[in-house]
DNA sequence: CGTTGATAGTTACAAATGCAACAAATATCG
DNA sequence: CGATATTTGTTGCATTTGTAACTATCAACG
């Protein structure tokens, strides 16, 4: 039988972390599919490349917690639309070095500045204690550092 | 050219929030899946009759802010698998009235106690200013009231 | 009534994902 | 060296999702 007291589902962590997160991942992947044709993991495996310079695509599976046919699938398409290239590692020719071309570079700047912009709007509705809050709560949740 | 003063994925709140959320989201999961095969979609429908008492499918793509195909793909598999069952309305035969079965509220009363003590357990972790402020600007976020 | 339009829900097809199997290169250790 | 195990990355297949088209019922209005 259905109690009273029962858990709001709009009070639920899981819940709210999930629409939360749903409406601000439709609000700004229009940008980089609108403008560069990019999906999410497309986009997170060249923020990477932008943000911390050539990786091989192991590196990026640790760093962004993305499972690996993922990244090697966002990888090929990254490459077909000429946004980064490989180049093999003498030294252990399992890997590829991935680099982004001029393209990717300002692709990356165009969609920093962008989330930049986004981030801030979405900040900015917020106090600068419950910004920190927020954060600190949510690196937590995420299991970051 | 990257830029130094650049934003820190790990700050950028939406993938902040895609990382929390896909973080409880696992945990979460877990349990639906391993006790009744759900997924999360059935869960969320699952939900929906348990808490607020029967509705038509419509009510609750409304309420949840789910795809109409979404829910009528959860339906039919809760109705496979005896959770709920639909009843015609007479009087407008386009909808169908769902109402769980004595298994699906046994399922959602299992579930949410379960929802709660994890919805706690993550809360624990943070002081009543936090919780308040955390859950106010999720609601914020994710557009709610 | 009867035509047109709106609504509830399903289905079909394409795209995206997860998982397991795979190939190729390297490491280990007798 | 040579057999076995590990690591990097890709591919194939089944599942899940999103979009659009479809069916069936009802509403509106002449």
């Amino acid at each position: 039988m259905t109690k009273n007291n029962t858990l709001q589902l709009q009070d639920f962590l899981p819940y709210l972390l999930n629409r939360a997160a749903e409406a601000t991942s439709l609000d700004f992947q229009k940008t980089y599919k609108d403008r560069y044709g990019m999906l999410r993991t497309e986009w997170r495996v060249l923020y990477h490349l932008g943000r911390y310079g050539d990786l091989t695509a192991k590196q990026i599976c640790t760093m962004a917690d993305l499972h690996k046919t993922k990244v090697s699938r966002a990888v090929l398409a990254l490459e077909r639309q000429r946004f980064l290239v490989r180049t093999e590692v003498p030294t252990d020719r399992r890997n590829e070095l991935l680099s982004l071309t001029k393209q990717g570079v300002s692709a990356f700047d165009d969609l920093q500045e962008e989330a930049t912009r986004y981030h801030n709007s979405l900040m900015a509705t917020f106090t600068a204690d419950e910004q920190a809050i927020l954060q600190k709560c949510l690196r937590q949740i995420a299991k970051f550092s």
